[in-house]
DNA sequence: GCCAACGTTGGC
DNA sequence: GCCAACGTTGGC
């Protein structure tokens, strides 16, 4: 699962960046930078979560297009999300590349996901700061049935 | 807008 | 290596 605030970057803006694909980039945080780096490979499935708004919820599938590799935005002095840390023999974060799939038939909210004790394990729930997160095979299938799409 | 949770930093 | 202070995230 990946988590973005709309107002920063959503769903709807991945959809229409070209090819569908875009960077993920700027995760500053070493629990998510580890699953960016060593986990996610090409072809996983993506959760796309809207967090920070009314009604948090997964609106869409996406899928890795290009594994870990380092961020460089973090070697731009001009970038926002600079960090003098990184460098390029020995890069601190790292990003994949994913690209729009299709979205829920209808969003599954963080607090419909609360209600159903198949989901209770999920680190959404425990780890709520966490903005790139494992999903297991089950919890998938589950939340793609709540949304109307077929695992 | 508030505030709890929690990751990170830095003093010791 | 501990832990207080601080900053950020994100639900509400």
């Amino acid at each position: 699962m990946f988590k973005s605030e709309p107002s920063c970057f959503s769903f709807a803006d991945l959809q229409s960046r070209p090819d569908g694909t875009e960077h993920w980039d700027g995760v500053r945080n070493f629990q998510a930078r580890n699953f960016l780096r060593d986990e996610i490979a090409v072809g996983d499935g993506v959760l796309f979560y809207h967090s920070n708004i009314a009604e948090p919820a997964v609106v869409g599938l996406a899928e890795v297009v290009r594994g870990g590799y380092p961020d460089w935005t973090a070697f731009d002095p001009a970038a926002e999300h600079f960090d003098p840390q990184s460098r390029r023999e020995e890069p601190r974060w790292y990003m994949v590349d994913v690209r729009y799939v299709r979205p829920l038939l209808r969003p599954v909210t963080l607090a419909e996901m609360k209600l159903h004790p198949a989901l209770a394990g999920m680190a959404l729930l425990h780890r709520s700061r966490l903005s790139v997160q494992p999903v297991t095979g089950a919890e998938w299938t589950y939340i793609l049935q709540l949304g109307g799409v077929a695992g």
